[in-house]
This record gives C-alpha cells, structure tokens and sequence, in this order.
DNA sequence: TTAAGCGATAGTTTCC
DNA sequence: GGAAACTATCGCTTAA
C-alpha cells in the first residue's frame, strides 16, 4: 500500500490544477461577457481589444525598459540601493 | 462635454477588463507553480499535463454525450425533468 | 499509378520546407556567431539582446499604433487616402 | 569622443543582428506559406509537419549513427579513407 | 453558419 | 537547472 500516498499526492495535484483552470475559464469568460456588453452599447469591440492590447503593451515596454537600466547600471557597478543580487551571505 | 460620458465609460470597461486580465494571469502562475511543485516532488511534468488534457477532453466528450442525449429526448418530446434552457429569469 | 501524382507533390512540398528551414537554421547560425563575436569584444551579451528585443517591441508597438489610428479613421468613415479595404476589383 | 568607437560597434552589431533577424522571419512566412498552400490542396499539415519532424529527427539519427561509426573506426585506427567532412561535391 | 485568418496561450527546445 | 526563444495548437472573431 505504498503507493497509496503517491496516487493521493498526484490527484491532490491535479485537482488543484484543474479547479484554477475553471477558475481561469470563468473569468476569460467574464471577459468575453465585458466586450459583448461594450458592443451592445455601441463600442467597436475590435477598437476596444486594440487599446487593450496596446496598454498592456506599454506596460511590458516599461518593464523591460527597467530591466534593461538595471542591467546597465549593474554593468557599470552602480547599481540601485535594493539592487543586490545576493548579499545576505 | 457631451463626450466625457462615453470617455468615463470606455475608461470603465478598459479597466474592468484590466482587472481581469490580471486575474486571469495570476492565476495561470498558480498553476504554474503547481506544476513547479509537482515538479520539485519528483513528478514528471510533461505526463501530469497530459493526464490534465486527458481529463479535460474527456469532460468534453462526455458533455456532447449528453448534449446528444438530450437532443434525442427533445425530439421524442419527452425531455428530462430539468431541461430548461433558461430559466433564471 | 494514379497517387503518383500526389505522391510526387507532397515530395515537392516536403522538399521545399526542408530547404527554406536549412536556410532558416543557418541564419539563426548566423545570428548566435554575431553575438559570440560581439563578446569576445567584450560586450555584454545579455544586454545586447536586451537591446535587440526592446527595438523588436517599439516597432512592433508602432504597428499597433499605426493599425488602430487606421481602425478610427475607418469608424468615423475617413480613412486616409490609400485605405482601400479592397477597390481592386 | 573615445568611446564613439564603441557606440559605432554597437550600432553595427545591432543592425546586423536586426537584419538577419529580418530574413530569418522571411523565411519563417515563406514556410508558412508553403503549408497554408499544401493545405489549401487538400494535404493536413499537422500530419505534413509531422512528416516533416520526423524526416529531421531521421537525419539526426543518420549523423549520430556515422558519428558513432567514424568513432569505432578511429578507436581501431581504421579512419575510412577520406576523412573529410564533406566530400559529397 | 461555417470557414479562415489572427491572436493568444501552451509546450518544447535551446541557451546560459 | 532555470530562463528565454521559438513553435505549434487552440479558440476567438470576423467575413462571406
């Protein structure tokens, strides 16, 4: 019966995947609902997505626009106060 | 400023569908990290998400057998008990 | 002696991929030789493709721009002049 | 102005890179392009990719065996007499 | 209503 | 081994 706590441990995984899968489901589907309600009050849903995306666009640009300073200023040994790779040696 | 109404709702519904999308991407790193753990614990990844597809299509087919199901029994007029399209009017 | 036929084009097609993924291959070659070199001069590689992909976002993000200024020209039914969805007809 | 040398190197570095990118993304649709045309005359490509995969993992194979027999034959001091890495002209 | 194009996501592979 | 790039598959949206 050894394996007994192998297989409990594996549908233990897998349940807890499959519940945030519906999790996720749900919400993508609560997204759709979001544009359907938009277009249903005159929006252009395909404008709407396009903002959207540029938005979230933006935010990534930024992002690496950071990692890319941090990089740099790492390069040149100056890095920002919170910037330590590992010191709690 | 007869504008500004469509603007505070446009900037409404981008904002509802923001929040969802960040939920939407916390939760796929939950399951990522699922499968980290998982991972950490000796399973094999690669074979849990397939067991994960598995059952997932499964899930599926099963609900088109009773989608079909149904479908036969309207045909015969005689549905089973709870078979309203829509009654949460 | 009919299949012949498909035979033949199906060998054609196959060919032709594997060709144009030869060439694909040897410019992503091409592209790993280009960043040893660069640090063997002593640049940082990992900025370096910092780089590269932050160049790759911003014209992408100008495409982005550039499609949705067109989507709002087309909504208010201005398009700029060589707008056509389709006049070749 | 010593360091306009570097920024010149970097800049070539860059446009190299950017450019070779550019084709190989080329290539990439041409590819695409085959497979939507061999499609469009009634081939599935999932299954045509998969010939196409396994044809590669074919000639992988092929290598490692010769790989594997040029190694037994240069462990006995019997190299097959032009060594070459390609002599196939 | 369905085919097809497109965008997003998931999975595989490769590099560090 | 972990992160990043690339690929393939999937699902949505749209247009015929």
């Amino acid at each position: 019966m050894a394996d007994g706590v192998a297989r409990d441990q594996l549908r233990a995984f897998i349940e807890r995947i499959e519940r945030l899968e519906e999790e996720k489901k749900a919400i993508a589907d609560d997204i759709k609902d979001i544009y359907a309600e938009a277009k249903g009050m005159g929006y252009d849903t395909k404008v709407l997505r396009q903002v959207v995306r540029i938005r979230k666009q933006d935010q990534h640009e930024r992002a690496e626009q950071e990692a890319i300073l941090d990089l740099y200023l790492h390069a040149l040994g100056m890095a920002s106060a919170p910037m330590n790779d590992n010191d709690d040696a």
